[in-house]
DNA sequence: CTAGGGTTAG
């Protein structure tokens, strides 16, 4: 620095230093020059003093020189402190300048209100603003542009678009500056048609817009939508060639973004000379919102070459490694930020937080989150979704006990609470979040209504979920979805139904999700009608596409008995997915047709689909179910070997099944000390039934005492094993059963049988006495007692497990229900009509002969389900082979 | 005095 010592002016000297110096060394050196000559107390000078050092972000410095000449009454020394007070972003400290030239009674000059009403602004204190505004028009400077236009700026900032509207209207006269205000004003309050409005005016009025009014613009055109609006503005950018100025390409940049023209954007990025930083972050965040994110996570790379990434550009890249769950890179940026001494804000913090949350590292994220000075709400949520979503309920729970003593949560806690009532299924919780909701003022909120719906059904408190429904006052698609999918149990099927059909006289759209809620009801029900309208309203709104659905129909076509129409919907599909090809490899095991599901199985290979464990339980039940034992086997075999699948329990039960079926008894016991997992209940289980259908005593009982010794709590187990003992006629192990459930509190799952006839499903319960026509449905069946015994039939009442009589057992196994449902049939339909029938346990063994009987005698075709698969009795036979 | 880029759920 030099000082032109021979200039006899010194103070012209020190003052023209001043005006340029560069850097805050050489203003400390003049600082002190000007002490030594004397000058310190010239106003003029201090004044240049405090903005150089508010200019190099020293505001400390700035307050001492101020204070050294404080006696002063001229308002120049105070305009200089207000306005290096609020460069340096310390507003209220502005603002306690002001209330002291006040107090001192300085008067202000038209000098001293921008600084002041922009401290206003940017604190969003209104009433200061407007008390601000009061003093403006009692000192008469109501008609200055340059403080108009503050106070516009200043409305919009506290969201006061109708005051900033009258300061701009009432001005006497406007610059550039006032049009921009109003604009900005407008769109950051996403006031964007108004924003467009003004614009529109001031083409009109033909003053030129500037780099401010285009920037404003582009984003107002990106807020509405308006692409061709924005293209007309861009026209206009080109041809003045504003582009030039970084701020008008960031701001199409934006537009373009917000319009999803992705080409325009990357030509853009390429064609501009000059980036700054917010031409990155935009360029970053676009691609992170349009979901490109790896783009996204390169993007920050290559601009990490040339430019240092601020903290916004950081928050951005994380957001991106945060979708993709790209831990390694998050902890990279992170570690990288807190080495190169980056400091975090809430904004930030929290960004990180659920950067480590989403990308399953809960520790770290905790971390940051203790580690942060004050939580906002958003923190708290962000850690808490954390530990919800990372399945640490517990941790949740306390977190939120921890939270709500310093935060009341708000909209968004209780959304992500509700996860919580689901998973865990905790009625209290739900009850309790209910309570919380209704007090905080969210109960009428759509989401969380629809929430509660979901939340109490999965709690198993349907009646809740019911009144929840009932007691809402809108209803849209997500609160039918979830009532609908609420009621997805053979319990509720039907009134499921009922609901979708309400749904649909109120006319609400159904869309994707309702048909993958409502088909499964119709399998419950073989509701083939319904099942069929349903894929005819499908069509009609051309879901027929999408792949769950399709994989749902064939699902739901399989399932009420038409095998045919399944086949049909997986070969339309254009895309198959594993779940579809699992879909039809079922629905062949469950016809019987065990040779189509190995073709299908290979074929599905063929197609490039990797089998997973699911699959091969589908396989290996479809062989079982034809007695493809060989096949099942080498199925099971080839899963190990070739897919490297580490067999479940449920594999093991499939072989025992498929052993077991084909009555291989011995072979099954085998396989099942052999294996390497403890054999639980289900294990044990099938071969249980599978010995009491054979008839082979010996083993069911060794099996039975297994079962009894996993001490279950699965009541149908207990039924398995007492009805063992009561066909050896052990009457007194039956009760000690019996007890033993009892003490436990377990009931039996009593059997139902159902069938819809004219659109209505009936229902029948074992032993029922009350039905509809009971009496015909009575004597239908002696008289087709009498017609089977001629036919060579004997009862065989080694399906009764009550300690009674003979008669009395045959009249027991006369009122079991799928065959007062198969008689009810036969009386309510033409002759020759085929029956649907549905049974939630397995058939009897007793009833699976009579069926045949019937279905000869009859001569109907009578399809059963049970709760494995489908039997089609036609002439006296059954599809299943007598493989149930 | 006016502009532009970053946070949680569904």
């Amino acid at each position: 620095m030099k000082l032109n010592c021979r200039s006899r002016d010194i103070y012209t000297s020190i003052s023209n230093a001043l005006s340029s110096t560069a850097n805050k060394k050489d203003l400390q050196k003049l600082h002190s020059l000007l002490i030594t000559f004397g000058l310190s107390k010239s106003l003029f000078l201090s004044g240049k003093l405090i903005s150089k050092y508010s200019q190099f972000k020293d505001p400390n410095s700035s307050l001492l020189i101020f204070r050294e000449n404080s006696l002063t009454n001229n308002a120049y020394l105070w305009n200089t402190i207000i306005r290096a007070m609020t460069h340096n972003e310390l507003y209220a400290k502005a603002l306690e300048f002001y209330a002291e030239m006040g107090k001192l009674q300085v008067k202000p000059d038209s000098y001293t209100f921008p600084s002041v009403i922009n401290a206003c602004g940017s604190l969003m204190d209104l009433g200061k603003g407007r008390v601000v505004h009061e003093h403006v028009k009692e000192l008469g400077f109501d008609s200055d542009v340059y403080i108009n236009n503050t106070l516009v700026d200043m409305y919009s900032r506290c969201s006061e678009l109708g005051r900033a509207r009258e300061v701009f209207d009432e001005m006497p006269s406007r610059d550039i500056v006032s049009w921009n205000s109003l604009i900005s004003g407008y769109t950051s309050n996403g006031y964007f048609k108004e924003a467009l409005e003004v614009y529109t005016q001031l083409r009109i009025g033909g003053l030129m817009p500037d780099s401010f009014s285009f920037s404003s613009v582009l984003l107002t055109c990106g807020g509405l939508g308006e692409v061709e609006e924005g293209q007309i503005v861009h026209g206009l950018v080109e041809k003045v060639g504003a582009y030039k100025d970084v701020i008008v390409s960031n701001g199409l940049l934006s537009m373009y973004f917000k319009f999803d023209m992705l080409n325009n954007c990357d030509r853009i990025f390429n064609e501009m000379v000059r980036k700054d930083s917010v031409t990155w972050n935009t360029i970053i965040c676009g691609y992170c919102e349009s979901g490109f994110y790896e783009e996204s996570i390169n993007l920050f790379l290559e601009m990490v070459d040339s430019f240092k990434p601020d903290i916004l550009t950081i928050t951005s890249v994380l957001r991106a490694c945060t979708y993709v769950g790209n831990l390694k890179l998050g902890r990279y940026v992170h570690n990288y930020m807190i080495s190169n001494g980056y400091k975090c804000d809430n904004i930030a913090s929290n960004i990180i937080i659920n950067m480590y949350a989403k990308c399953g590292d809960v520790l770290h994220s905790r971390e940051v989150f203790e580690s942060m000075g004050n939580h906002d709400l958003v923190s708290w949520n962000s850690l808490l979704n954390g530990y919800i979503e990372n399945g640490l309920y517990q941790e949740a729970i306390d977190l939120l006990r921890r939270m709500k003593k310093s935060f009341q949560p708000d909209f968004v806690t209780y959304v992500a609470l509700f996860s919580i009532c689901t998973e865990l299924a905790n009625v209290n919780f739900t009850e309790e979040l209910h309570c919380d909701i209704i007090k905080q003022g969210f109960g009428s909120t759509q989401i969380l209504g629809n929430a509660l719906v979901g939340a109490y059904a999965k709690c198993g408190k349907m009646e809740d979920s019911l009144k929840q429904f009932e007691t809402m006052k809108v209803r849209d698609t997500v609160t039918w979805n979830s009532i609908i999918a609420s009621c997805g149990n053979s319990k509720t099927s039907s009134l499921g139904l009922t609901m979708l059909s309400r749904m649909r006289k109120e006319g609400i759209m159904p869309d994707v999700p309702t048909f993958l809620s409502a088909l499964p009801l119709c399998s419950y029900l073989i509701a083939k009608r319904q099942g069929k309208e349903m894929h005819g309203c499908i069509l009609r709104l051309g879901f027929e596409s999408n792949v769950p659905i399709g994989n749902a129909l064939i699902e739901m076509y399989s399932n009420t008995g038409s095998l045919k129409n399944s086949i049909l919907v997986f070969e339309q599909m254009k895309t198959r997915d594993l779940v579809s090809w699992t879909a039809i490899i079922s629905a062949y095991g469950m016809f019987g047709e065990g040779r189509k599901a190995l073709i299908a199985f290979q074929n599905m290979k063929a197609a490039g689909i990797f089998p997973d464990h699911i699959v091969f339980i589908a396989v290996i039940y479809a062989c079982s179910h034809s007695g493809l034992v060989q096949e099942g086997k080498a199925c099971f075999e080839q899963m190990k070997k070739d897919y490297n699948i580490v067999p479940r329990i449920e594999h093991y039960a499939c072989v025992v099944d498929l052993l077991s079926r084909s009555g291989l008894l011995t072979e099954a016991e085998e396989f099942i000390t052999s294996m390497p997992l403890k054999p639980d209940a289900s294990i044990w289980g099938v071969l249980l039934s599978a010995c009491r259908a054979s008839g082979d005593m010996k083993i069911a009982e060794r099996v039975s005492e297994h079962v009894l010794e996993l001490d279950t709590n699965d009541p149908g187990y207990y039924v398995l094993a007492s009805n063992v003992y009561a066909s050896l006629g052990k009457w007194d192990r039956v009760r000690k059963i019996r007890t033993s459930l009892k003490a436990k509190g377990l009931k039996k799952e009593p059997g139902i049988s159902w069938l819809e006839i004219r659109n209505k499903v009936y229902y029948f319960g074992a032993g029922d006495r009350f039905f509809e026509q009971r009496k015909e449905v009575v004597e239908l069946l002696d008289d087709l007692s009498g017609l089977m015994a001629k036919e060579g039939y004997a009862a065989d009442v080694r399906f009764v497990l009550h300690d009674v009589g003979e008669d009395e057992k045959v009249d027991m196994l006369c009122g079991h229900s799928e065959r007062l449902a198969i008689a009810f049939g036969l009386l309510n339909t033409k002759p020759g009509t085929p029956l649907m029938v549905m049974k939630n346990l397995r058939v009897c063994g007793d009833c699976h002969t009579v069926t045949k009987y019937i279905s000869k005698i009859m001569k109907r075709e009578i399809l059963v389900r049970d709760s494995n698969r489908f039997h089609l009795f036609r002439d006296g036979s059954c599809s299943c082979k007598d493989h149930w």
